[in-house]
DNA sequence: CAAATTTGACATGCCTTCGTGTCACTTTAC
DNA sequence: GTAAAGTGACACGAAGGCATGTCAAATTTG
């Protein structure tokens, strides 16, 4: 008895590797599209499989379950979403109403963009367990951190002068969260212009208050 | 055949309205303690009546599923917090800063002191259904509204000349609802004082930037 | 007390989903 | 070409929830 229980097959071209990673990609790709139309919860395990032309064996393949799924979705499009505003910051001009306008840019115009993607990162991540919600929260820490980097370009060297900073930033995460959510939930009526300028009134707002030497 | 159909007869000392608001009243606050305590979509009928002492039958006399009765607590639970922070306005002095200071407080502190309405309220009220989510973008306006009389008492008489008056103050309604999500999340180790603080540090650094004559 | 109504405990049928299993068919390796 | 591995369509049982129904016990009215 040798240590090799399956001899990997090359299929179509592929190896076994590349066809599981193709697999749990379309999987991935189904999952966001059929959550975003209908729902987290409203959704099944079928429906998405049927969305990625697999069958539930390939499902099982990729993830424990439908929660597990989800949360590779999020995780996957959080990361999309950082790297476009990572990437529109070095773009913007050294300047920092420039630099705060074009990471805010690159956050709604990815949510208009990917109407799913909103859907599912605005509103079907909360309550659907624990463990998502700690995802959840991990995430908005994380975006603190771009937003402080965010913040610091406008001269809100630090706020650090002020006591919980960590609870201030939450609360500009969740301003701009919450213009997202209304945003949505609206339809997208207001222009992309009107949801930058009025987060960035409050971000600058802040700015000023916490060091109003740059007034 | 006359018009009565059913005759309404006394039991336990009390009519027939009177048990079936009671058992009502039964199955709203049976139903936030068990979301709360489980979450919604964990929750089944069955757990919502069996604490509540209840059977079946008398759910549905009530509500036509668990949906509805999670809406109904939501209204309930939402309209108690709005009363007690208008309560805390107006046994508050008549200074800015109080004024702002109380009605931050009485949010904050009912949801400290009531953490299964602050699971669901935070929590378990969005991704459920697109019902759902309308009914808290309405609350989210609504608080909006509270959120722009408090802060006209700290003299931000009007951000009106800046645009998009409507965005900005679902933003500061977003940051806080944020520092409420976070304090929750990380076990209510803040302390109240810290998140007052943080969430008066926006709107004061909002209020001023938009009218300074206030400095 | 007797009849009628209310109540509680539980049963029932229906539905949906999950996760696994079966089996014929296709594609590759030898 | 033949055997083995991969694939797809579908079946299956278990589980759980929903909404309604049954029936005996408890309570009230007359």
């Amino acid at each position: 008895m040798t240590d090799s229980p399956t001899k990997p097959r090359r299929y179509r071209g592929a190896s076994g590797d590349q066809r599981r990673a193709e697999r749990c990609q379309q999987l991935l790709d189904a999952g966001l599209s059929v959550i975003g139309d209908v729902g987290y919860q409203a959704c099944s395990v079928r429906s998405i499989c049927a969305a990625a032309g697999l069958t539930e064996r390939y499902f099982y393949e990729s993830f424990a379950n439908k929660e597990a799924l989800l949360a590779e979705i999020y995780q996957a499009q959080t990361d999309y979403l950082k790297a476009n505003m990572l990437a529109a910051f070095t773009r913007a001009e050294r300047n920092s109403e420039a630099f705060a306008h074009a990471g805010l840019h690159a956050f709604f115009d990815t949510l208009h963009q990917n109407p799913a993607v909103a859907r599912l990162l605005l509103f079907e991540i909360l309550g659907v367990s624990d463990t998502m919600d700690r995802l959840y929260y991990e995430v908005m820490e994380d975006f603190a951190v771009l937003i402080r980097s965010l913040a610091s370009s406008l001269g809100l060297a630090d706020i650090a002068h002020t006591p919980n900073q960590d609870i201030i930033y939450a609360g500009l995460v969740g301003a701009v969260i919450q213009i997202a959510r209304r945003w949505a939930l609206t339809g997208y009526q207001d222009s992309v212009d009107a949801v930058i300028g009025s987060s960035l009134f409050l971000f600058v707002a802040t700015a000023n208050y916490a060091s109003p030497a740059t007034q």
